[in-house]
DNA sequence: GGGCCGATTGTT
DNA sequence: ACAATCGGCCCG
């Protein structure tokens, strides 16, 4: 049985972006509303972002916007964008590393999608900078189940025009929540391992 | 202040 | 294939 009230410590975050990517799949993501209900499912999509690549908001140092990207393990990352959506991340990495892992799916509800995880639960600029390592306040991520490898598909990551494209988002083979184009077959680009 | 662009999503 | 929509970032 998973306890909902435990959390990471930020040895786990602080690490290889892309282990951390990896290894929150099957994670549990929590939200505790304004009425103290609380939202809860396992990470089934998400993807990795270093600082020295182009599709990086990291890529061009810290501005305003991505500065707790630099800040230390652990914590939230909230941005805007398309004048409509807000996407979460977790800070990865050594502080003064700008790097964050971004949060796609949850297998809780109906929506798909990084921009309607958080309007679904109400996430947004209130969470930005602050801590994902405490259990029953707002918003934290706690361990699950591992999934086992064969379940866990890599991929080229949604949404990145630019920059060469990396094999740096995770998903549950087959779950329903994940969002975008199935890539491994979806005949574009190929599927790689990490 | 101006102009361009985007780690999205839903519609054509 | 494309529009919606506006904050962030760069330039001047």
């Amino acid at each position: 049985m998973v306890d909902l009230y435990r959390a990471y410590p930020p040895e786990f975050y602080a690490r290889n972006t892309v282990i951390v990517a990896r290894e929150l799949i099957g994670s549990f993501l929590c939200r505790k509303l304004e009425d103290a209900s609380v939202l809860w499912g396992p990470i089934v999509e998400d993807e990795a972002y270093r600082q020295h690549e182009p599709a990086s908001h990291a890529a061009r140092g810290p501005t305003p916007r991505c500065q707790v990207m630099f800040g230390p393990p652990g914590y939230a990352y909230v941005y805007f964008i398309y004048g409509r959506y807000h996407c979460l991340n977790v800070v990865t990495e050594e502080a003064g590393y700008g790097a964050a892992v971004l949060l796609r799916a949850v297998g809780a509800d109906q929506t798909k999608g990084p921009g309607k995880l958080c309007e679904t639960w109400d996430i947004g600029f209130q969470h930005n900078g602050i801590s994902l390592m405490n259990p029953g306040f707002s918003l934290w991520i706690c361990p699950g189940d591992r999934p086992g490898p064969e379940l866990i598909v890599c991929s080229r990551r949604v949404g990145i025009t630019k920059a060469e494209e990396l094999p740096w988002r995770f998903y549950l083979k087959g779950h329903p929540s994940v969002s975008g184009p199935k890539f491994p077959g979806s005949g574009k680009k190929r599927q790689s391992q990490n």
